[in-house]
DNA sequence: CGAGCATTTGAAAGCTGTCAATTCCGGTGG
DNA sequence: CCACCGGAATTGACAGCTTTCAAATGCTCG
């Protein structure tokens, strides 16, 4: 890990997730002006599931898929980390981390030290904690209902357009496409289908004109077509600052 | 609803969950010793998707499903609440409900007023809300791992032994025997896998000797084998105070 | 006893997984 | 610049689990 320092003040991430609530908190005077922050390179792990957990993080930039590996090897993607997103509160803070954090991507990430102790000084970042919860909770619930039942095309789908409006919120696309340093194997871990079956799968969408992965980026071919299929679904994460914006239905 | 009143302080509830907070704060004092509840019946919804969010609730006794609705008609049960559990917090608290809370037993129902008010004031309450959020995240990250990439029969195994675990930390177990008020359909909602399916999934592993639903109740046959089979994905839960105690593995 | 809901059962179709083998592609070394 | 190499993406054939569609049976309550 490469260990360096900058400013809050110039991260382009400052206006999203908890950076605002921390920026205009007193928390930047009280540590120098800025978090710390350091970087690591792709393929890494940020840590293991069973390490001991060192607080709170945010990634500035980057792409982190969660995971959990299963008994019999297998490995659960449950969630992607985006610029801006918090990570690293669990039920047990002073336990051993209950999931891995792997970067798909050379990324970027800040440190949150001392979650409970800056929680006690300032009360609006424990609610702040609590909101952050509450969507990544909702997000995490969409997901269940999307994989639980239906069929393997939707859930693709799904899984598409879910990154896409996130990573759309957060200004980090270019038009209808968005890079994606997603393998097959990530999104077989993540839907709950085989990498065989997601190959298909994508040949067929894009086959009938809706979505295309190449080299790195995906692309909505037909925005409204993707939407139909599981717009819908994404409602309830309006409240969490993820609903289209600026694109027709 | 039947309105009533009546006082923490005998619940059989208040040693768990966020009632032991509640309770332990200057609430009870502020809000005249005693939270207010009200009880519904079996097969009644306490709020719909869509309706206006009133707030927080704790279960005091009951079993009440989580679900939201799909476009195409499809009911998607995400989590059971259980006596003792919080519910009713969500990214936007002044926003309409994005779920429906359907009660399958007769219930009773604390209620929590103003969230953001009694946060304010109980700064430990906040952070309390944040740690039950990290709690149900890490229960719901654990259905989507195993409903995700398992098999119908092992879907049905871990989501009994899961439920089962819960009620007995809250000792409302009666051996390797607990109440269970869902129908066939609640649990294929739950699981994404169809009425049918799960019908004959129940008959396979009461045949094996694993476990078995009657009137009713959910009876455990060979912990040892159930345990063997979806055990090990609880463990994450161990923090939130469900894992198994006082029975051989 | 009848009605409605829930559970059970059977047969056939369909989606998804499994197992291999092949092709594609980017990076490396000669 | 080209051959080589290893990871990733594709493709095919077939087995298997799960769904679908009906129909029958069981159960509870008025």
């Amino acid at each position: 890990m490469n260990k360096h320092t900058g400013f809050c003040s110039v991260c382009p991430m400052r206006r999203f997730g908890i950076c605002a609530s921390l920026v205009k908190s007193e928390l930047e005077k009280s540590h120098s002006g800025h978090l710390h922050h350091f970087s690591i390179p792709a393929k890494h792990h940020l840590f293991r599931q069973g390490e001991s957990n060192n607080g709170g993080y945010i990634l500035r930039k980057g792409w982190i898929l969660l995971s959990r590996m299963s008994k019999d090897g297998t490995r659960q993607v449950f969630r992607s980390i985006l610029p801006g997103d918090f990570l690293g509160f669990q039920p047990d803070l002073n336990g051993p981390h209950i999931y891995s954090a792997l970067a798909l991507s050379d990324s970027e990430i800040c440190t949150v030290p001392d979650l409970l102790e800056i929680c006690s000084k300032h009360p609006d970042l424990a609610l702040q904690l609590a909101w952050i919860g509450a969507c990544d909770m909702t997000l995490t619930e969409t997901y269940l209902v999307n994989i639980a039942h239906r069929s393997a095309r939707e859930k693709v789908a799904f899984m598409a357009l879910e990154l896409f409006l996130r990573l759309q919120a957060r200004d980090l696309n270019r038009g209808y496409t968005i890079q994606f340093p997603l393998l097959q194997e990530d999104l077989a871990d993540s839907l709950g289908i085989t990498t065989v079956h997601v190959n298909r799968t994508l040949k067929s969408l894009k086959k009938d004109g809706i979505l295309k992965i190449e080299k790195q980026e995906l692309t909505i071919l037909d925005y409204k077509a993707l939407y139909a299929m599981v717009g819908t679904q994404l409602e309830p994460l309006a409240a969490c600052g993820i609903s289209e914006n600026g694109f027709e239905k």
